[in-house]
DNA sequence: ACACTTATCACCTAAGTGGGAAGA
DNA sequence: ATTCTTCCCACTTAGGTGATAAGT
């Protein structure tokens, strides 16, 4: 294919990368979308059964990079499983602010990327608000409402950089799926336990996929029943209630015969819904930003945090995002891959090297739809699969911003200390519900970060959290009504594109059955639509850029000159060792370790016997 | 008790904390520490088995604190399993960097801390210098060596926050364990086996510890003879090795009998080594530190770390930090607690509030050996647990400094871009085991980052890391050799005690046999040191100060003026929402969410069918 | 042989699954 | 009666153990 130009990203070393993603599992999970994917949400937190995962290509094997995952609203509705199909029941609850689940791994190179499959697994997603599991790596969703994942790339060698990074977004529309507390239709039922290792025991022949067939089944009467319900469109309506009672036993999946082995979802009827058919929802809602802005403000926020008093950097930060908000230029793309999953990248221009605007690379693949300059979206739906979409920033901090973390772990939002913004902090979670306008942003960040927390290597994060502090602003941004009023903080600067990043692609369905989850596997999401309740989908621009205020360049406290050597080797520490095991060198290196490790605290002195003492002596 | 006096610590909100901390599980612990606790540890990292876990008490409900442990190397010996007993077997091999295992729900509040048990159980011990696993909760030691677990109690909203808090470490002997490949003592082996649920297999009778006697005994006959030999010491020598031969079964740990079944070890013989001695150890090596300097650093490495370039942020925080790195009054503490564990606390004089030296608390308890004031140390033994030496932060940073990161996740050290310090960086990995003089600060603190980012909750550790790395150069600043050169850039500053964080507490055991781990326990490590290996301990003054240049005083780079309001409350973001379900409120906190997800790819548009595409086609 | 270190294995606990019954 | 939501249960896959044998 042709290879579109690549916009050079801050963190860009010169090395151009060209990343390739594609969905493992993809088959597994087109069959699911066939029938309508369901998610089961329980409150101790439910990991996906497909799993999210996907394999990289084309990056820079010596760049690092942060892999990103989180889980935003398809749509405006709430649904029901009536008569063997999703219906739309009404507008949508309001959403609990999402978190960006942060890949453990995360810093890495593209090489350690690349060479296996980066999954998602151990997300987990949960309809309890609570959310205890310390939002470590679950999602708050509201029940019987559609959901889309999105995967980001983004290039940095650290969360702090985050922010004023590129994120490149890639959307597979077959992982769409709708979270319920429990299966509504029978043959997503019957196929995840013939596709979930952990669901065997449910199995009827225990084989896997293959003979389930129900030889375990001593009434296997009910197969076959199973099976004509679910040609005519899945499983009988509440297939769950009346397992007991044998109404109609419609699934147990797959009729005995064999069409379904393989396929399982051959069989099954959805396919009477509309396929293939276009929707019409806005499709991509990639903006790209102005970047300078936002650096500033980052570094204003750097800055702030630095501080003596990290609430009150934490405010600035805030604050400083709001001035740079804006998306600006964020010009909305879409991208539509034939592959049924949309990619839109956003460039920062800002920062350093980079190639800012629209040069997405639109390239890609071929004609199809493909890209936009940062200013307007697009919404060609053929697209292959990534958009590129050029573009400061911005963009990315959306998705960053938006999140706010549960816990209140970070200072922000922490638990008892109201430090940041002026907003009402979580006021997400705590406005019974529905947010109000004014969420704070900083909360926002803090979700990100939490996610970056959630294991291992992720570090650089907190840096990344006091800049996105800065940033997190831009979460109001439209995303609601399609009124598209900027509401946000964003705003100010605007200018740029519609700077409130659409939120969802959340285009109204039109109307018709099949415009909502229409996607191009024929998924079983084509709903009847009662009314037609979103507006337009949001514009793309709409910049919010504000307040942004200290200066603080780059460089502002100046960094002292760059230290020699003082090399550690400074003498000494501990004395000679005298048992002479290693060479000096060796002790040293020891001494360097007990120098650090110096705190120690000295272990009681000697028979001072209870430990325990220590705490309540204290006391 | 008496209530010390309480360091006011930076983040202190005005109430006064005075947390108390006891080792859960601490009889059992005492068991093994009575044989001789031994873990092992292996290339793809094993679990501790008397798992380290704590219960809190006596903190701020409100205030959020960041719990940490570490396992830093007890003393300078290489050990040796003979005859059943430990004996020293030469001087110690260099120590590979530790790392500071952050608690994954780190960043929460004193309520929740004190809610539950805080355990570590996840971190793993290796002796894999590779380190797979990401360093994520993995801490490398050397087989037939001596560590010591510590466990930090911080108080601060965030890591960012880290490196200017004031650190209460407590330490309990009773944990003291040597590293193995492979058990050495049977009486330990047996002890594991009747105490963790996961090796019940190896229960002769199945039953929880109670009758393990040895009903599965077939060849019941060793059992006494074990009984004998622990006696003698512990088990017979190799115990392992033979576990074929039969040659002193001798232990199967409790004979058949009945008194081991409650205090399984009460029959172990190691009795007849010294218990309770004193032990000879420096005990504590607290340190309090200057403050005021490492907060401006702070400050610059924030700013810096906002700036465009992120390396070059980082560049310049390790200057700066080389500036303020001293530890100046670095005053040892040491406290004993009659619990048999130490606690010290060093607070940070510096940024906000402090009850800056000495005042430590030493408090507590009783008479005990308490306290200190911060520059001079004090040896006492008796102390009551926690030993409180007030001063800078300095001293924290030292935990957190010497850490140095595996993988390179940051950029300092992440692994192409070489941004920090001059320093080799990494240099005690690869410095052939033996880290020689000069390592880079900066890795290690992105080391501590990189526990941090262990698990969900660490958030702010990112930010931590940037400050850290400021503060990082402290770290060479002592250690190796004794010669008590301030090398490092934290003496500046200094005045205050010796800053210089004496790393471990290694005071060489006092030749005898029990000075080395001569817990109060009546540990069986009393070991017999051949020769007097160690030196003195280190005086606890030595600050090693120098080349910080850069006068980047307290808040080098100001904060930018406190941005006045542009609260987040922005007016609102999104306008009405249509739909209506919810009031308009819920409604806007959709829009919300949408515009936060804004970003939305757009789902491919519609029937493109490839997914994979996206990537592909990017390509 | 010695003195560990590494890899494999059987045995358990921890945790992910959908079913079903009971709640709301 | 509906329509979800919550609990508990049996089953299965991860993972943590020390034993044991083989490697260095």
């Amino acid at each position: 294919m042709v290879r579109p130009l690549r916009a050079i990203q801050p963190e860009d070393d010169g090395v151009v990368d060209d990343p390739k993603v594609t969905l493992e599992g993809k088959d597994l999970w087109e069959k699911f979308h066939k029938l309508g994917t369901e998610m089961v949400i329980t409150k101790s937190g439910r990991q996906m059964f497909p799993q999210m995962k996907f394999r990289v290509s084309g990056l820079d094997s010596k760049a690092k990079y942060i892999l990103l995952l989180d889980i935003v609203a398809a749509d405006d509705y709430r649904y029901k499983f009536h008569n063997s199909r999703w219906m739309v029941a009404g507008k949508a609850d309001p959403e609990m602010p999402k978190r960006m689940y942060i890949h453990p791994d995360s810093p890495s190179t593209g090489e350690q990327w690349m060479q296996k499959v980066v999954s998602f697994h151990k997300l987990k997603l949960t309809n309890n608000i609570s959310d205890k599991h310390g939002f470590v790596s679950t999602t708050i969703l509201n029940s019987m409402h559609k959901y889309q994942p999105r995967f980001h790339l983004v290039r940095a060698n650290d969360i702090l950089k985050l922010p004023y990074s590129t994120f490149r977004t890639y959307v597979f529309k077959e992982t769409e799926f709708i979270a319920v507390t429990a299966y509504q239709n029978e043959k997503i039922t019957q196929l995840k336990i013939d596709n979930n290792p952990f669901a065997k025991g449910f199995r009827d022949t225990g084989a896997g996929k293959r003979e389930k067939k129900r030889q375990a089944l001593l009434a296997a009467q009910r197969h076959q029943d199973e099976q004509r319900l679910a040609e005519h469109h899945g499983g009988s309506k509440h297939s769950r209630g009346p397992a007991s009672v044998p109404p109609d036993p419609p699934h147990h999946h797959h009729r005995s015969g064999d069409p379904d082995d393989e396929k399982l979802l051959d069989v099954v009827g959805t396919s009477d819904l509309p396929l293939h058919p276009h929707l019409p929802h806005h499709l991509a809602a990639h903006h790209h930003h102005p970047h300078s802005a936002w650096f500033s403000l980052s570094a204003a926020a750097a800055a702030a945090a630095a501080s003596t008093d990290p609430e009150e950097a934490m405010r600035r930060r805030l604050q400083g995002s709001g001035q740079q908000q804006q998306q600006e230029d964020s010009s909305e793309r879409d991208a539509n891959s034939d592959n049924n999953s949309s990619c839109s990248e956003s460039v920062s221009t800002s920062t350093t090297a980079f190639r800012p605007s629209t040069t997405a690379s639109p390239g890609l693949k071929d004609s199809l739809g493909s890209t936009a300059g940062p200013s307007g979206q697009q919404h060609s739906n053929d697209y292959p699969s990534p958009n590129i979409s050029v573009g400061p920033p911005i963009h990315p901090p959306p998705h960053l911003l938006p999140y706010l973390y549960p816990h209140g772990l970070y200072p922000g939002a922490s638990g008892g200390h109201p430090l940041l913004a002026p907003g009402p902090p979580l006021s997400l979670f705590t406005g019974a519900g529905h947010g109000g306008p004014g969420m704070n942003p900083s909360l926002l960040f803090n979700a990100q970060l939490a996610l970056a927390a959630q294991h291992p290597a992720l570090f650089g994060h907190a840096a990344a959290y006091s800049a996105a502090a800065g940033l997190s602003h831009p979460h109001h941004p439209h995303h609601i009504t399609a009124s598209g009023s900027p509401t946000g903080p964003l705003h100010h600067q605007l200018k740029t594109g519609a700077h409130r990043f659409t939120p969802y692609t959340l285009p109204p369905p039109p109307q018709s059955s099949n415009s909502l989850g229409g996607s191009p596997l024929g998924s079983a999401f084509e709903t009847v639509t009662p009314g037609s309740l979103h507006n337009s989908t949001l514009p793309p621009s709409t910049g919010s850029r504000s307040l942004s205020n200290s200066p603080t360049p780059k460089q502002s406290s100046p960094p002292p000159p760059p230290l020699s050597g003082s090399p550690p080797s400074t003498a000494d520490a501990t004395p000679a060792t005298p048992t002479g095991g290693s060479s000096s060198t060796a002790s040293e290196l020891k001494s360097i370790e007990k120098m650090v490790n110096g705190l120690e605290v000295k272990p009681s002195s000697d028979h001072v016997t209870s430990p325990s003492k220590c705490s309540d002596d204290v006391k």
